[in-house]
DNA sequence: TCCAATAAACAACATTGTGTTGACAAATCA
DNA sequence: TGATTTGTCAACACAATGTTGTTTATTGGA
């Protein structure tokens, strides 16, 4: 068996081994969702159709995606890890960046990606996405250090307030077309929580 | 003609008027799909499927809704609805409320009808709805006066920080099964948003 | 480079859910 | 009661679904 090494390897094994066809194949399916998306719900939209616009046979899209919210679902996915993986990599780069600077880097992300954000917070959007924001920011370490004076237990919904705050003014913000730049909004965030009971970095 | 008369009276006679089959068949037709809500996402439920549990033919479905999502949607309204109504009879009831005991009051309301509210926000829930609970907020000037230290256009997003906020405190509380009382959760509230650049009431 | 194993893509299939129609029965309300 | 509305049912054509076995492309080792 090739495959009996660490775990480690055997997971970068698999992804490096991605046929060119596979990625092909997801490529346009993706693509062709999140085209199909800006036209209309998706409950409305059928597996016949996303395979006819990516010119892709029916039974290939199967082979990969259970339906269409799976397809979405991943779309989600590789969203929040590429904006993981970019965070990431500005921390490393500037080690001395405070809350504001990285607050600033994430509204540039969005904004570099602000078609399928928009998308994906929209009304019909899926609340479970939103969750799964929260979940980057806190395994981020983005909100940090609950003040003292809470009880027990208080923190953790001052952690939701915040988190679920941040996320509404992300969505207003991509809604009215990202008039106000990243540092401004960055700078509205910050000036918004600083007198919260819970501090940040 | 009957129904020549002022459009306000054409209304309430509409309201009125509805038939105990009517009212009957939408009752059961709604029981059924929050029950097939609790065991699969919306996507998953079939009009079919709505129809056999609620003991209705499919096409007296049809004569109401135009699918699944046309169903909860009006079961999202009848809640808010709901809500709103109950709010406004508790101000008039106890017109000297201060902003505390009408966040009390809403979740109290919200513990009542606990069940329909944790779907309704669940992970498949709707941003929809999130949006239109937000909107209700708003209407019943439960938020109100921003600070006049806040530039223009910087309220607005103030304003969507905390009710996003609030609903996402609200969800968690829901998630974790109440165990705080609904005046605790109100003081929680008020004390995080008590040093924001808005007031309240 | 070539070959064999593997996996992807495809066309065709039966099945299921959809939404609508028209005829009929039951309930409502004035 | 009698006119009107609403629900029911059976049947319909249609479209989307998910699975079958078969063909084709890619990969990695000799």
């Amino acid at each position: 068996m090739v495959y009996q090494t660490k775990t480690g390897e055997m997971i970068m094994k698999k992804q490096k081994k991605e046929d060119r066809r596979v990625k092909y194949t997801k490529m346009v399916l993706k693509e062709s969702l999140i085209d199909l998306l800006s036209q209309k719900d998706i409950s409305a939209i059928t597996i016949k159709e996303i395979c006819e616009e990516a010119d892709v046979n029916r039974t290939t899209f199967y082979a990969h995606y259970a339906d269409q919210y799976d397809l979405l679902r991943q779309i989600e996915d590789e969203l929040l890890q590429n904006l993981k993986a970019y965070i990431t990599v500005f921390k490393q780069k500037k080690a001395d960046a405070i809350f504001v600077d990285i607050l600033e880097e994430m509204f540039e992300y969005i904004k570099a990606n602000a078609k399928l954000c928009k998308l994906l917070l929209s009304k019909e959007g899926n609340l479970d996405f939103q969750k799964r924001i929260m979940m980057l920011v806190y395994d981020t370490n983005l909100v940090a250090k609950p003040n003292e004076t809470l009880k027990k237990g208080e923190e953790e919904y001052v952690y939701s307030f915040v988190i679920t705050g941040c996320v509404g003014v992300i969505h207003k913000w991509l809604e009215e077309g990202m008039k106000h730049s990243s540092r401004i909004m960055a700078g509205m965030i910050i000036n918004s929580v600083k007198n919260l009971p819970v501090t940040f970095e």
